[in-house]
DNA sequence: TGAAACCAGTTTGTATTGCAAACTAGTTTT
DNA sequence: AAAACTAGTTTGCAATACAAACTGGTTTCA
């Protein structure tokens, strides 16, 4: 059977986009809901407003993510989607990283 | 059941130390060998002799693995193995990581 | 024997990040 | 009309990660 280790070159492979902690917590968030607006985010995930605004902003600049700007009553407010790109790279990252994981059980 | 989405904030604590690829990739080889060379272990990882001296030192100073100096014949030899805490930092990262990941054969 | 090529690994310089503090722009409160 | 609050962005800094250049030694071969 693949064991992890027959084949760590695959890490390196993982996309960076969707690794980086902050990042993929928020593709977790977003992949659950049909849009999620910024002060929700970041009360789930607890980043501070800049960290959020800043990989926000690179996710989408990735694809991964599109914002949408609106009002609410006269004050903006902005939510995310995620883009069926987003999707796509966060169930192709599970994957990667579950063939990484050793099986449940193991000493 | 738990979501991973329900705790968004779980995945900002993984071990950054273990987290970062090229480190999981060492790591994860050290993990099933009691010793490893150094060019062995670049070869198995794809990594090039830079980054793998620099990051085998992080490990080291994180105290996640120790570095076995030696010669064979006249040349000298460079092996890691990796320490219980080493062991221990990983297997913790995979429990964290399992518990993220969704379900198999989710849609 | 001594210059050239090679081996094993480290150090260095640079470019990219991730982060939090400071800032912007507007709204509500007092 | 000032003060305080809301929502989010920008900026500056500190910590990476990476590859190229380097070190110290060994083997080859002319």
């Amino acid at each position: 059977m693949a064991k992890p280790e027959d084949n760590p070159k695959a890490i390196l492979d993982l996309d960076r986009m969707v690794h980086e902690p902050a990042r993929l917590a928020i593709l977790t968030v977003l992949a659950s809901a049909k849009e999620v607006a910024f002060l929700f985010l970041q009360r789930v995930t607890g980043l501070n407003k800049g960290n959020l605004s800043s990989h926000a902003q690179k996710l989408e600049a990735a694809g991964y993510l599109e914002t949408v700007k609106a009002f609410q009553g006269r004050i903006p407010v902005t939510s995310f989607r995620i883009t069926e790109e987003g999707r796509a790279a966060l169930r192709l990252y599970h994957h990667q990283m579950r063939a990484l994981l050793p099986k449940e059980g193991k000493p």
